[in-house]
DNA sequence: CACCATGTTCCTTG
DNA sequence: CCAAGGAACATGGT
């Protein structure tokens, strides 16, 4: 499920159900997903530990905890098909669960059906990364100059995590349709105008998905197939009609809220790109 | 069987 | 050193 609005909303949610709990045991069903450890290293640094914090950094969640007086951080991050949830101790274990950790009362089970995702003790990963785009530190001037120094097309841009940190495949798509830019304009041609538009899109189009998030129940036993939240092109709402959540991601062929065209599908960095011909140039 | 999928990292090439 | 492109990772849905 993961861009950054959905690892927001789930670091929302975990969090008040996390911090103050402590680490009773480890049990890693996948050694692929630890970076750099083995397991027996994740098991003799968590068990013991508290949760003191619980941040999101780009797609990663940053999860602080305490052991004997000294604190040290645990990513985890979601890859294309993770889930992080809480079950009461004993439940039956999902298919593909990659690491489960005993909080004693209850588990927090982290499953992945492809094993993309990762538990990972060694936060330097962390330095390599842009600017957060709803932070403060974001900045349109600076977004401008890195987007001047690269010939790529804007839509392969946006996802460079060093550039901008948090936009993936469908939110790059989305933005730039709010912003009206083709995704096929080269990063370094976005005039300041486009450059502004665009800075404005993405925290526009990332603020609102985390709006709607917030309001979704989130499927923390990770039953069923009802958690793809956001990337539902449609949902129905309460009155039972159709709510458009996604513009252009996956809707090709179809018509084009804004102008009626036909969205298209194009296809950048072997990566699937929706927009239309019509309102982005 | 073919092709597609929300992400990152590593390797190669220029 | 760099930017850029592509494969690899692994499983499931259509």
């Amino acid at each position: 499920m993961p861009e950054l609005p959905e690892v927001e909303v789930l670091v929302r949610h975990l969090r008040p159900a996390l911090l103050g709990q402590t680490i009773r045991g480890v049990s890693v069903h996948r050694e692929r997903v630890l970076r750099p450890t083995k397991p027996r290293e994740l098991s003799d640094r968590l068990i013991g530990a508290k949760f003191l914090r619980l941040e999101r950094r780009a797609k990663f969640l940053v999860f602080t905890l305490r052991r004997r007086g000294e604190s040290f951080q645990l990513l985890g991050h979601l890859g294309m098909t993770g889930r992080m949830f809480l079950v009461e101790a004993g439940t039956p274990l999902p298919k593909h669960a990659a690491v489960v950790l005993d909080l004693g009362a209850q588990w927090f089970v982290f499953q992945d059906t492809r094993y993309f995702g990762r538990f990972n003790l060694d936060a330097s990963v962390l330095t390599k990364l842009g600017p957060e785009p709803l932070g403060s530190r974001f900045k349109v001037g600076e977004f401008r100059e890195a987007l001047r120094r690269s010939r790529q097309p804007i839509k392969v841009k946006l996802l460079d995590q060093s550039v901008i940190a948090g936009i993936g495949n469908i939110y790059a798509s989305e933005a730039l349709h709010l912003a009206g830019i083709s995704p096929r304009l080269p990063a370094c041609q976005l005039t300041a105008p486009q450059a502004l538009r665009l800075y404005r899109g993405i925290r526009a189009v990332l603020g609102e998905a985390i709006r709607r998030g917030s309001t979704v129940p989130l499927d923390f036993a990770g039953k069923g197939k009802k958690d793809k939240l956001f990337y539902y092109g449609r949902a129905k709402n309460a009155k039972g009609s159709y709510e458009e959540r996604l513009r252009v991601y996956d809707r090709e062929g179809t018509p084009c809220l804004q102008c009626g065209e036909k969205i298209q599908r194009i296809t950048q960095a072997a990566r699937s790109t929706f927009f239309c011909e019509t309102c982005q140039h």
